[in-house]
DNA sequence: TATCATTTTTACCGTTTGGTCAAATCTCTT
DNA sequence: AAGAGATTTGACCAAACGGTAAAAATGATA
């Protein structure tokens, strides 16, 4: 008798995946992000993705159905990540230690997945044609109700009065920077290619900036 | 006798343009910006630069030999444009003035030239494949020059000890997202598409980030 | 080891892309 | 109005592109 096993011809809708299929999508999804992360996606191309995953254009469609699809299952992973860190934003803890933790689990993110952030930028500067109706809707809310705790505590003067939404902007721009930009941040500093020394210097901008106070107040001589 | 005129047949050789001339490279630089600014180099095509400029295609090419000239001709300006608000920057100001015009006056850049941001980030993602000379050399110049005024401020207890490359970084990031990331900055906000009424609230964040301070002193009660 | 499903490759297809060429048209000056 | 130069166009090209079909090779399992 046959084995039960999935009726489609494609290897996506099966039910279990085979050793040899786990390991290529992997390849697939790591290969596309370096293509799509510097590229974009129309910048980026199949041929691209291929050579880069060191497997054939053909194979890679028998993978993935079509250009699209790949984009799709990288934007998909890379929203959990993004959001992860602002789901943690606790209302009960003090002002200067929820926006602290805030920073650091930002900065540390575009540390640890800087080709993810900079997709996310890439989208963003094409319009998100892809992740509009995620910013809209699952985005939105998310940062509506984190902004309501910033509101409480600006209204118990925990916190300076501020549009909290654009506090949150200016968490999100600068810790990205150092991942979307992080060419021109090298140069600008004049290190190596590959090196990312510079994050610890960058928290510690970040804390004086949101947590301190960089202009002192004018003396009254 | 003949006119004495260029003698080359490339018009942008010739010594002096044309009406027709500066009207059509006008429109194509713009056409170009446009969609170089929202595709990246990789990702736009001629085509749609020449269908947006209404021009046809070898017409474009009449005007500029090929796609890499125009996207010189794109940057080229745009650097300028990029450097002349740090460039303003004094030394014998006080450094809440001078911090806060200068991020006015970025600010004021990212409202007006939204999309030379975008065309400068997806740049910036690509790896700066076109002006990593440019980072390396002016800029990294201009920014030295500018940091050892922010040092000398830190030596006077004038400002807060702070690495002040990382705060102009913290500057231009801020600044530059709400142009680069303005599709998500209305998503989230609840706008529409071609409002851009937040850049007030974003100075108004901007001031109190940088020259004011955002969390008050813990109490000691 | 035979069998069947899975995986990979080869050869290909139609379209899009960057770019060329020569002819046709337009514009400006005399 | 005519001539010269500037501009525009349509037809075209080779390479790159996204994607397909079918056969060949490999892997798992009985």
């Amino acid at each position: 008798m046959t084995q039960i096993s999935a009726s489609s011809e494609n290897p996506a809708e099966r039910r279990s995946k085979t050793r040899i299929q786990k390991e290529n999508e992997t390849r697939i999804l790591l290969a596309a992000l370096e293509v799509f992360s510097e590229n974009g996606f129309r910048g980026a191309t199949l041929d691209r993705i291929a050579a880069t995953a060191k497997m054939s254009k053909p194979n890679l469609l028998y993978y993935f159905k079509n250009k699209e699809e790949i984009h799709v299952a990288l934007l998909t992973d890379l929203l959990d990540v993004w959001l992860a860190p602002l789901r943690e934003i606790s209302p009960h803890g003090e002002p200067a230690d929820e926006i602290g933790s805030y920073i650091r689990r930002k900065l540390e993110s575009s540390r640890q997945f800087p080709r993810e952030s900079r997709l996310f930028a890439n989208e963003m500067l094409a319009g998100a044609p892809h992740i509009g109706d995620f910013l809209q809707s699952e985005l939105k809310q998310l940062v509506d109700e984190k902004a309501a705790i910033f509101q409480g505590w600006i209204d118990e003067r925990r916190l300076a009065p501020c549009d909290p939404r654009h506090l949150l902007f200016a968490i999100w721009s600068t810790t990205q920077h150092y991942a979307d930009f992080s060419v021109q941040v090298r140069h600008v500093l004049g290190l190596q290619p590959g090196d990312v020394s510079y994050y610890e210097e960058a928290l510690s901008m970040l804390e004086t900036l949101f947590l301190s106070r960089l202009v002192p107040p004018a003396s009254t001589d």
